[in-house]
DNA sequence: GCATAATATATAACAGGTTATATAAACCGT
DNA sequence: ACGGTTTATATAACCTGTTATATATTATGC
């Protein structure tokens, strides 16, 4: 078989290899939201997330949380107001600002997620990163290779089960 | 100020993190690249060290040692022959196949890069990741900070400069 | 108080990842 | 040896990130 030629790299390849786990992370996320049956990107929930506690947000104060570019942003919100997550409107003093705000869906999107998914992510991933100490080469190789294993969506399928159904 | 809020909510935008985190290494690598007068683009390099060390090799297999869904290394491969660093030809056995192999130019590019700023990148990358130890998010923390308060680019220039210029 | 500079957002073009699906070649069973 | 299945690659459509640049509004200095 060919093997893992990026993570046998190490630290020459750290960047694809850091894209490589975030995408995979989000696409296991991305299962469990579907199966909640709710209708969000996994990618948007920072968003809504960081509107839901810290209010309303210029367009700007988003990039700023989120780490993100203006443009991202931009982009993020005109497609969460097409979906009636959040609604936009000028700034009443400054025009050049847009206020973002949650609709009442949006709040609703962001306590089910909180409600359903969120302690299950944090319970399961914080499970998956726990006895690794060592240096992060090590952490990284054993977090994909746990993930490999069994995806996080199987994790919690699997506690769901045993906990909840006969 | 706003501060980063997908840094604060821990497990839950880990997905996003390591995204963000991967895209910041690229980019400070692609500086160096850049620099080094090197026409590549840094997520192409994994592929053509590949090529490289494992010799030419099927679509298929790139995607496989890669890590990367097929039809991504169908598009690298697509720009890298139209850049003149790859050739490739259907397979001779079975006509199914595509047989990407490394140009002159493409060893080249390779060997400078190997020559140039792969031990820089090892180097630098190695000793910002050094003295962390903690569990994972805690070395996620430490990573970003320091790439915050000195990018791979600056680290890596003032060094060359201590050792070989006046 | 008007011209210029700065700021906030929008738009365009591109990168590189994905999934789903189409096409072409090879394999296989009868 | 031919029809159906499998396999390898290509293509399409989409997501989300980027940078560079355009537009609109506010702030400023003379």
């Amino acid at each position: 078989m060919v093997e893992d030629f990026v993570r046998g790299k190490g630290y020459l390849t750290l960047g694809t290899r850091f894209k490589r786990i975030g995408d995979r992370l989000q696409a296991d996320v991305q299962q469990l939201i579907d199966a909640a049956g709710l209708a969000v990107q996994t990618g948007q929930y920072p968003l809504l997330a960081a509107l839901d506690e810290m209010g309303p947000m210029t367009i700007g104060d988003l990039a700023a949380a989120l780490g993100v570019s203006q443009p991202g942003v931009t982009r993020s919100v005109g497609q969460l107001a097409k979906q009636g997550v959040v609604t936009v409107r000028r700034g009443s003093r400054d025009q050049r600002k847009r206020r973002v705000e949650l609709t009442e869906k949006g709040r609703t999107l962001v306590a089910d997620g909180r409600q359903t998914i969120w302690p299950l992510i944090e319970t399961h991933l914080a499970d998956i990163c726990a006895d690794t100490d060592g240096p992060l080469l090590d952490q990284l190789d054993a977090l994909e290779t746990r993930l490999q294993e069994k995806s996080l969506y199987s994790r919690v399928m699997e506690t769901k089960e045993g906990n909840t159904n006969e």
